[in-house]
DNA sequence: GATGAATGAGTTTTCATTCAT
DNA sequence: TATGAATGAAAACTCATTCAT
């Protein structure tokens, strides 16, 4: 049991058990008694370092985000093409995402598993959405070339009405609408001019 | 006491009981002993209805989905016009996120409050975000009225990655991601064309 | 394992074991596993009695104040003399710290701060004892200028009673009692001459 | 950070912290780090001058009461007439009550069970008062017939000072203490006559 | 002497779930 | 059907004490 180890590693093998496991079993599902364990020290050291389980997800979350935020600067930095920039910027979401480390699930999902019937069940939803753009394309009003992938993320997108989901400079919610609905139409390749 | 009510009845109060409560002091905060003190009554009832809290939480989450699923078809089938439709559909999504008893945030994000920590970190990948729409927008490239708004809505909808958001019938990764930079750009208005 | 006792006998058999562990180990020692495995019953059954470890202690308070309260009055009661009145106050004082339930050292030593419980409950006992004095000098049988006052002193006095309070050289129970029932006489100004 | 203070002053340090602390908030809610802190060392070196943190509440224990007494005997000696002598000693036990530094409430309550020290340093301040009584029958003074046994119940009756122990209608202050330099006369037997 | 990082047993409290009635 | 008393596993968090440096 190697005693005294730098602050700063405890406090990264703390951060880092916390990490593995929210992302194997969920937060609600981890225990103090297991990140203590896995980072192979004991309860009271946690203490220590955060000042308790939120305090660690918030530690957790600062961490992520401002990774993404750093590597979408960088990404797009690195392309002079405008259009390639945006390529660039959904590249490194997705990369993201598909990494072994990926801590969206957890972080903008806390606690607890995601069950099968709340899969299922999104699958509604996106089905109404998806036919829009499927039948509108099918009635050559919409120029979209994948109407369920595209779907899936218009959908997504509106989670972004959500209060809790925008920091706190948030744009108004008249805004967020016309925003909106000028992204569905542009997605939808309804419009061929610039604006709504 | 009403002894033997019918058992319909018996489900829609216990679903009712715990969505006003889920919504007012969120999921984690609210036991059975509340639902069923609040749905008036006993807690061995509970278990005749559902198999657990979470097969109660399943079941708001499906009522949730298809009475958005069927608003959405309906809205968007009163009207004609292909783009309008898409208007509708916005609308229809951002009206349930309005209304009084949603359950969006406590049912796509389950357990506990959003922590300030979340939503302050939240604006670290948003800024990022927002500053390319607004600086690609400054250099004449890109097409877009609110950088700010559309960039809540384009990281909102990269949520859309997430294997536990969209339903069984996913699409491909590949597919995702080409749909999701084609939507990037349309929303950027940096491309005058149908496809990217 | 006796299911659904009458809540009544549940909630005796709880105070029962809190005040045999509470005299046996103290209460900082007892925890509530102590108290619940005494009482044979489950941990979460004791919080359908009691707030919490505080609440307990404040109702063995209440049940001991007000029993000694009781025996006080009814002492005093079957005496006619006044002087003897006084003795037969501190006789039942003295034997209820002789008794093998005598809780006076637990409660009223508690660690920490004391509770608003405590505080009220020892007006009970109290109110008994200066009565006593307070009827005394309104029949002209007792001298004393301030009988509340004077009460909370000869209260407060029998704590010598308690084994804890003396030095090791304490004198022995007789001569406690003797000279308590000498000062008690002597504090109302029932006696002209000297001694008892 | 002085190192290696005289070993007396360390001590004195610890033991002012945490006589400051058990004061403020009470023994229970006060913790080694709280006191260690306040003293400003170690925890470390809590243990090279302490045994234990209740062997700390001994030392401050008889610190306490050793003063006490030595005040006790002081202003005794400095009276020449017996009654005033008994005044005097209440006035001293009630003075040190009203000190911004009593520790009377922290110390004769401690939780749970009474420790070896505490009960052996009791003896000081009984041995004091129940010399007082003793040279003054010797003398002549007093008619008192067990003066231990009655030194025993004086002292016992002065925790009636202490604000938390009577009830909610406590005597003020004056009337307490005039009640008790009757009381402590007429125990001591120096007064024929009703009234001090 | 002096430090303070590390320990881990121990505490109170909660709550989903069961089951005798 | 319906009840609600009873369960007990588990969780978060504290803190007196130790000991390598």
């Amino acid at each position: 049991m190697a005693r005294t180890k730098p602050a700063e590693q405890r406090r990264a093998d703390l951060l880092e058990a916390g990490r593995e496991l929210f992302l194997a079993h969920g937060v609600a599902a981890t225990s103090l008694d297991d990140i203590t364990r896995r980072a192979g020290v004991s309860k009271g050291l946690f203490y220590l370092y955060f000042r308790s389980k939120d305090d660690l997800l918030d530690a957790l979350h600062v961490q992520f985000s401002s990774r993404l935020a750093d590597r979408i600067r960088a990404a797009t930095g690195q392309v002079a093409d405008w259009p390639a920039k945006l390529d660039a910027c959904v590249t490194v979401i997705f990369d993201s995402y598909q990494e072994p480390d990926d801590l969206h699930e957890v972080l903008f999902r806390r606690g607890g598993h995601v069950s099968a019937g709340h899969r299922a069940t999104h699958g509604l939803v996106l089905n109404a959405i998806s036919d829009l753009f499927a039948s509108g394309k099918a009635a050559g009003a919409f120029d979209v070339e994948d109407p369920a992938a595209t779907a899936v993320l218009c959908w997504a997108s509106t989670h972004g009405f959500d209060p809790g989901f925008h920091g706190q400079a948030a744009p108004a919610d008249d805004r967020l609408v016309r925003a909106a609905q000028q992204l569905f139409r542009r997605a939808a390749g309804a419009e061929t001019s610039g604006s709504a």
